[in-house]
DNA sequence: AGCTTTTGTTTACAACTGTAACCATTATAC
DNA sequence: GTATAATGGTTACAGTTGTAAACAAAAGCT
């Protein structure tokens, strides 16, 4: 049953950027990701390699056969990379509370009128879905 | 003027946990830290050490003297802690937008009617100062 | 003052990260 | 079919992190 490393799974920040390429553009050659990293990092093409090998033993990463050619793909999601991090960084330093670390947040930062409209778009959301919820039960 | 420090500063997990321990309660001595982080970590001695002065050459804490015995002291608020991670988590996995951040994590997390209560409060506070701000333009 | 305990400093070491050169294999070009 | 270029795999190496033993200095005890 090998366990397939549903567990941990932490991408570094350099993994993340390689993520990114492959997310962008969902099956690209080795050719291709060198091509892109060196221009946006400038990384050696070894290093890029170098991360995909590592993100393919972590199984981030896959190889699929496209029209002859080796190309690679992001098995795992960027929302399910991101929330990983996310969960990782509430429990960490927030007690695991978003909303506190929404009001950290802006006693720094200030949000623009579209951040905002947004949050109170997601929370009414919300809501629904919990009233949804309260009356099936 | 030698530049104190004000640059990079992050915290590792282990580090983070020394921190919340001097966070927790003020200035405590060698022994209490390691005292405490054996408790609850379960490291020896000689670890707790290592992170404090770790931590101490990171300028993240220092030291003072309590009626005769020296003791540590964080040197950056938890806050700034947490925020300095937080936009660091933003800017990798979520363009920087804290209401993308909210629309992944409750997209998978079921938040709790008070956390829910509080960002729209949060929200609203943040209303007022955006008008106050707009009449004194 | 000399031995014991406490506390702090130095050193160690394996795993993980960032970075890349070097080597092997495969495809291309003459 | 051999030289050349493209691609991918192997090895390397310094810096960081987690973890701690060893060693040194200070404080207490008798």
């Amino acid at each position: 049953m090998e366990k397939n490393q549903v567990k941990k799974l932490t991408l570094t920040e350099a993994e993340w950027q390689i993520m990114e390429c492959l997310w962008e553009s969902a099956p690209l050659t080795g050719r291709e990701v060198t091509e892109r990293m060196e221009k946006r990092t400038g990384w050696s093409r070894s290093t890029s390699l170098t991360m995909l090998r590592r993100l393919g033993e972590k199984g981030a990463i896959g190889e699929a056969e496209g029209d002859g050619k080796k190309a690679f793909l992001p098995l795992i999601s960027r929302d399910d990379a991101a929330l990983r991090e996310t969960e990782d960084l509430l429990s960490r330093a927030y007690h695991g509370s978003v909303s506190l670390l929404l009001s950290a947040f802006t006693k720094k930062q200030r949000l623009s009128r579209e951040e905002i409209d947004e949050m109170y778009a997601l929370l009414a959301e919300l809501e629904n879905k919990n009233e949804e919820e309260t009356e099936n039960a």
